[in-house]
DNA sequence: CGTGCGCTTGACTTTTTTCAATAAAGGTGG
DNA sequence: CCACCTTTATTGAAAAAAGTCAAGCGCACG
């Protein structure tokens, strides 16, 4: 009961009709999830994929050397892991919990055979797939044509207006871990934060919270019309 | 009848029953398109996909100052321009002939309606979805993770791999492209081949056509674990 | 037969990373 | 509640990788 009401918020089964969601909390597991934890290793066999009801993960490939690239922070109610159940698979990335969490974990052939019954399902899976694709793609362009003021101008601009376009917002993750979103080092986001805040871009209110002086500059950085000096 | 030939080739629509490969074909509409010919852009609305039975495209992304990054060149018979059919938003790039082509267009509401109707068909779309993002994310971590020798290391031996492991193996595109493709300008790629020339790890036979002579160092090159004098 | 485009090469600049040192912050146990 | 210790963040100086600008070659195409 518990379960179906939570599953029954998750973007993904969003329209299903109340026995549809019957038959997901069924084959739903509920697992939690310490802070730093592995939840799954890029080249894993994949058994399912995994939705968060509260906490934080990421996903993030490794160089051998031991460098990280986040693709993907996880938001609430969003499904992680799911390219294997499609591609039959293994993982293609890491998954590690950012805070204590808790999840439903989809076993793989359980939710192939709903899928199978349910073009409504389907559809909004395809959705998720789709609209992360456009984000993956957004990430290319970005780490490709733009430098790293410009990813970070736009990484701004793209928090604030999740929180509909607030000038003040909250970075939500370590300065650490954003560099390694946007591909880059702590070292070098140190840096540049420090001059957008010397030419009043912005304002470093503590260490987490970032309030938004002058849009427009960052808007034109985002675009590339305009450089850092 | 030919149409229908054509379609069944497609591995998105592999494994489907007659009835509906007839019921996709009159839903297809066959076009042709010119080489340099834009086929849409980021932006435009999207009535829907499209799948090239010959010739070849580029899908990519643009700057504000004219720099492209290319995020994916078409295999024949594999589906592009899809993911607003599942999002229901505009075109995420653009996507233009590099050689005179013939392609189906699959309206997207017709195509949804089949969708509704065939969970066989939602399974194959959704294993062509997740296996780009898989791509997509070997690109992302390449283009943050890896130098641009290493990602060409590890083109050349997803080439020869894709031929089967030969020695012996095209570009298929211009270096032009190639090097929009890895994320770098033609001088920066064209100076690298000119390494990896002298340091015997490959030959270049005539412009479009490469002999890999070291494999074990290319991978020791693709993987971060050596790097080019 | 020229014109243009793709490709190469050189010299220089810019951006970012690396390495190293220090400072600040946060959590833990006494 | 404080002292301690680990993690996180900042800053500087130097190195490396890649990009820009400019010039020149060669081949294909009209």
């Amino acid at each position: 009961m518990e379960t179906i009401n939570q599953i029954a918020s998750f973007p993904l089964f969003q329209g299903l009709p109340a026995e549809q969601l019957r038959d997901l909390a069924q084959i739903a597991v509920p697992r939690t999830i310490k802070k730093g934890q592995t939840i799954f290793s890029e080249g894993d066999a994949a058994a399912g994929f995994y939705v968060l009801v509260s906490g934080r993960a990421k996903i993030f490939k490794l160089s051998p050397d031991g460098k990280e690239q986040i693709l993907h922070i996880t938001t609430l109610g969003e499904p992680f892991g799911e390219v294997p159940v499609f591609t039959g698979e293994q993982f293609p990335a890491y998954a590690q919990a950012l805070a204590d969490s808790r999840a439903f974990f989809f076993p793989r052939l359980d939710f192939v055979n709903l899928i199978q019954k349910n073009p409504a399902l389907a559809l909004n899976m395809m959705a998720v797939l789709a609209r992360r694709l456009r984000i993956f793609a957004d990430m290319i362009e970005s780490l490709s044509l733009r430098e790293v003021p410009g990813r970070l101008a736009a990484h701004f601009l793209s928090l604030s207006d999740q929180e509909g376009g607030t000038r003040e917002f909250t970075l939500g993750i370590s300065k650490n871990q954003l560099a390694r979103l946007l591909g880059t080092i702590p070292e070098t986001l140190s840096r540049i934060l420090a001059r957008m805040g010397n030419e009043k871009l912005i304002e470093i209110r503590d260490s987490r919270n970032i309030t938004i002086l002058d849009r427009a500059t960052l808007k034109e950085l985002a675009e590339g019309e305009k450089r850092l000096s």
